[in-house]
DNA sequence: CATTAATTTCAAAACTATTTGAACTAAATG
DNA sequence: CATTTAGTTCAAATAGTTTTGAAATTAATG
């Protein structure tokens, strides 16, 4: 009896579809496995178990926990109820615009927050520790700072409009009666 | 004669300034040394010669010449000519704009041009490998990414247009005698 | 042109992040 | 309620990245 069974080897289209997003999770610093599982269900056309994840892409049942883990957090992949299997069956999120929101409100959202807290602080170390000459340029730089962050939130709700609803920028007759782009 | 010498060692105020530029280098994928080193610029008032970044930082020469080196590459860090020193003078770029661009040409922009081969690639294998049936399918996915890669590159030219000149959405009497925001 | 100074290079070391898989928990089945 | 199945956890192994520092290179000086 063979010891692995590798079912449905992945077909050569989806080979070079996963490592796209091997490469895109990549770039936003996230692991491989991620960019693998998140890129099977993409190709797949119907929603896929937990086995067939670790069967097809070979990877370990422990990565294919945590990677789900991590893209159901992100909102890039729910959960699909097939009645009749205990199993729990996976589906991607399909919206630009929703993956995006989803990895900026849990990867990006919550450092810029804590930055607001760091630039306060640094107002007071300026204040307690430098010279008034030092002061002035050391301010000077603490204001460029602040202006940085300011247009870096004001990006944010910007990039989601471009993307796709347009909640942030629209008023609301601009978006009345219109179909949402996904 | 004692065997290190802290030329000027850090205030609290560069301690936390730094911290906030590691963090950044940090989200972007970027190593601590480099946030260390533009962190340190940006904090101080006159141009820094590599000795002074090895000693304020405490990092070895390896670290900052390689870190330099990314650093100009990037267009986040210019050298500033000082008469009659024999040393590199640094300094760093102040426009957020300018260091964005910098960064998405660099880092950013290959990867969404090699996508392009690949998108083109998965097509042809696709015509090549998918019984009738699975080739809607696929083909439906493939037009999903193409149609994700379209618009991340309209975004790219958006996000430079908020953050400064806006010189790829405005037509050229818009921006008709204003100064440029940096 | 020999010497000193400034910077770069790169292999090895240190460090960090990811993956694995065996042990475990929880939940359904008969 | 014992057994099987589904999925999670986490410590150890592996893989990947960054830093170090000694040697090499390049450029300036006397």
């Amino acid at each position: 009896m063979p010891e692995y069974k590798p079912v449905q080897p992945l077909f050569q289209w989806e080979r070079a579809t996963i490592e796209i997003f091997v490469r895109a999770a990549n770039m936003v610093g996230l692991p491989r496995s991620i960019g693998e599982i998140y890129g099977l269900l993409f190709c797949s056309e119907l929603p896929l178990t937990f086995d067939e994840l670790v069967d097809r892409l070979q990877i370990s049942k422990g990565s294919v926990s945590q990677g789900l883990k991590l893209l159901r957090q992100l909102g890039a992949v729910r959960l699909h109820y097939v009645p009749g299997s205990r199993k729990d069956h996976f589906e991607p999120e399909l919206s630009m615009k929703r993956l995006v929101k989803g990895f900026v409100k849990d990867q990006f959202s919550p450092h810029l927050e804590s930055g607001e807290q760091s630039l306060q602080q640094i107002e007071t170390m300026i204040e307690n520790e430098a010279d008034s000459s030092g002061r002035d340029h050391a301010q000077a730089r603490l204001s460029k700072l602040r202006s940085w962050q300011k247009r870096t939130q004001k990006l944010v709700p910007i990039i989601m409009a471009v993307l796709g609803g347009a909640q942030f920028l629209e008023s609301p007759e601009m978006t009345k009666g219109r179909r949402e782009v996904v």
